[in-house]
DNA sequence: TATGAATGAGATTTCATTCAT
DNA sequence: AATGAATGAAATCTCATTCAT
């Protein structure tokens, strides 16, 4: 372990450097086939550097996958009561849209750890338990509204379902969406399984 | 390329369970963690025999595709035209299932085109065209049902991400969800989508 | 850890040839500047057929380490009841200079239980349970003959110690010895000290 | 190389604390596993402090060998000219256990010269030229009254290894030892060898 | 006098693929 | 049809030393 050691303003920008350039390979490579090779060429550095701030490519990604989680962890519990009508309906698509937003700039760590968490490495851990986490802020609002033959636990699975794979499709262009058709879709699907259409 | 060859009983078994060693590990390690090695070893063979009948790894997993492939298409052509009322819900779910049902035995193939793809492997592109014709079959179905205000590639999308996504949790123990909760779910969710609660 | 593995003739000698190498490169650089690269040219094979036979460089000298252990293991037990008179000092002399005869031929092995148990690495802990073993032996025949007020334990570790220590200075020429020289001197300092001049 | 600069307080502490932290961590992890690293953080300074007054590693452990080398001279010069009788006995004891104080002081440095000659380093060269330095002065007391049939030189070197070795195992606690026992074994030994029991 | 940061050469290890039998 | 052995390119990681402040 590196230990986390105080840094001044240039290793706060390498450390930084280094980040960023991780999430940029990350998202073009993919987890497993992400050399640091890769990563310190885009954070024009050297080799020895990088393992001055991460004492292995792991760490880096744990590293990044922590900001997300952060990120990821606000929004949750952003999310306010479910509402029914048509003012419910464009509360929880703002939600939706600020979720497509933290997708669309960090996809690729959250991608990385489906690719992860297969191998049963610790960084894929982090992503399932970050799952737990946010599902079960969301349970919460789905219980308050849900009919009584609908699981609010399952329901909120199919719409974290929906919500983290129709991104990652868009994401990874394997089909075309107009990015305002994404939150809206969602919007009116989830809106529709738990208040009627 | 290795030329297709006439194989002898024993050549088909050897390259079966080249196969289906091959699929296990996928399972357990992921695309890019799979080693031709673990391969060989579950498959109680050697290096040498697995390029008898694989010019490289990347092959063997195009042949899993293929397979895969194979049985999904013909569950996409299986999908009767949707409609209304308990009935129509019944024979939906009953698709659901066999979905989950394929999805059970082959997930580990399906989940690495998710991996290989980021990485722009061949593999991952047969994935890709694979969600497209699934998809193609799908929409049309959609398309005949869908209220004017309902994007049926959209839609379509969103449920193929649900029945993709929900069973994946499932699989790999992500959240615990009852098997049959997942058909039943998926089904309700889609056909309020479509027709009104 | 390499699973040890059923060896064909060539695989046997590929081991062979890196186990003489390892020992070659040992007494010339010691144990923590020999370095794999070396091991493997002089053994004129490649890296990735070290970590065939060897799953890392520490597993090569435990190896090592093991055929030497057993070598001096039964040079220990060949020591005969220790006796007083010319015949006894003979007897003596003689398995010391067989003692010396295993140390020129793999003294850097011993030697290099020095320099690793100083780190504490398991080849270090070998070499101080090899020492524990031989002495224990040794000390049963000291014990049969030691004056009363000399402690048989101590006076043996003085034994092994000149044993070992004349045998290592004079391997390394850090002092010129005639080798005759030695297990006279060696045969001559300990009768003196059990059974007197 | 450093030229040697007028220190002022501040610096001479600086220059100690390394030395001082140079000699444990030898003592603890051997020559060639001893790091910069780990003498900067044990000496609670930084790596170009310690370029300021070393030019390298091996300067360091020059300036160790320095002044152990320094001790053990005036160490071998106090041995008085050995006698027969309990009286000269005792003398020659109470010599061994001022070399037994040196050793528990400074075994690390004079161990790691074992280690570094292997290697064929200036330091390991400075160790055997200590060696030689010092066997010659004893040889000069030995000579005196070795009977016709003991090589001196070779006698002297017995002696030698007994004290080194002896302490290093007891240091080492690969053997309890009975400090006392120590130097009481040695003399004892010693002593009939050169005068009969 | 001091130090945090950076470097890069060199070491270890992995693994897809080829070879020889 | 099968296989044990070998290979070497490429990846990860280490650490003595230098730099800039």
């Amino acid at each position: 372990m590196t230990e986390p050691r105080e840094l001044r303003a240039r290793g706060r920008n390498t450390k930084r450097r280094l980040l960023d350039a991780g999430e940029t390979v990350l998202a073009s490579k993919g987890y497993h086939a992400t050399r640091v090779d890769d990563v310190v060429k885009l954070a024009r550095t050297s080799h020895g550097t990088f393992y001055l701030y991460f004492s292995n490519k792991e760490e880096l990604f744990r590293a990044l996958a922590a900001e997300v989680a952060e990120e990821m962890q606000s929004l949750a519990e952003a999310l306010e009561p479910l509402t029914d009508g048509a003012d419910g309906r464009a509360r929880l698509q703002s939600w939706i849209t600020q979720f497509v937003e933290v997708y669309r700039r960090h996809g690729p760590v959250i991608r990385a750890w489906t690719e992860a968490e297969i191998g049963g490495s610790e960084f894929g851990r982090l992503g399932t338990d970050l799952l737990t986490q946010f599902t079960r802020v969301v349970i919460a609002r789905v219980s308050e509204v849900a009919p009584p033959d609908l699981d609010p636990a399952v329901a909120t699975l199919v719409l974290v379902a929906m919500l983290e794979r129709l991104n990652y499709y868009a994401l990874t262009n394997q089909v075309h969406i107009e990015p305002d058709a994404i939150s809206e879709t969602l919007a009116r699907v989830t809106h529709a399984s738990l208040f009627g259409s």
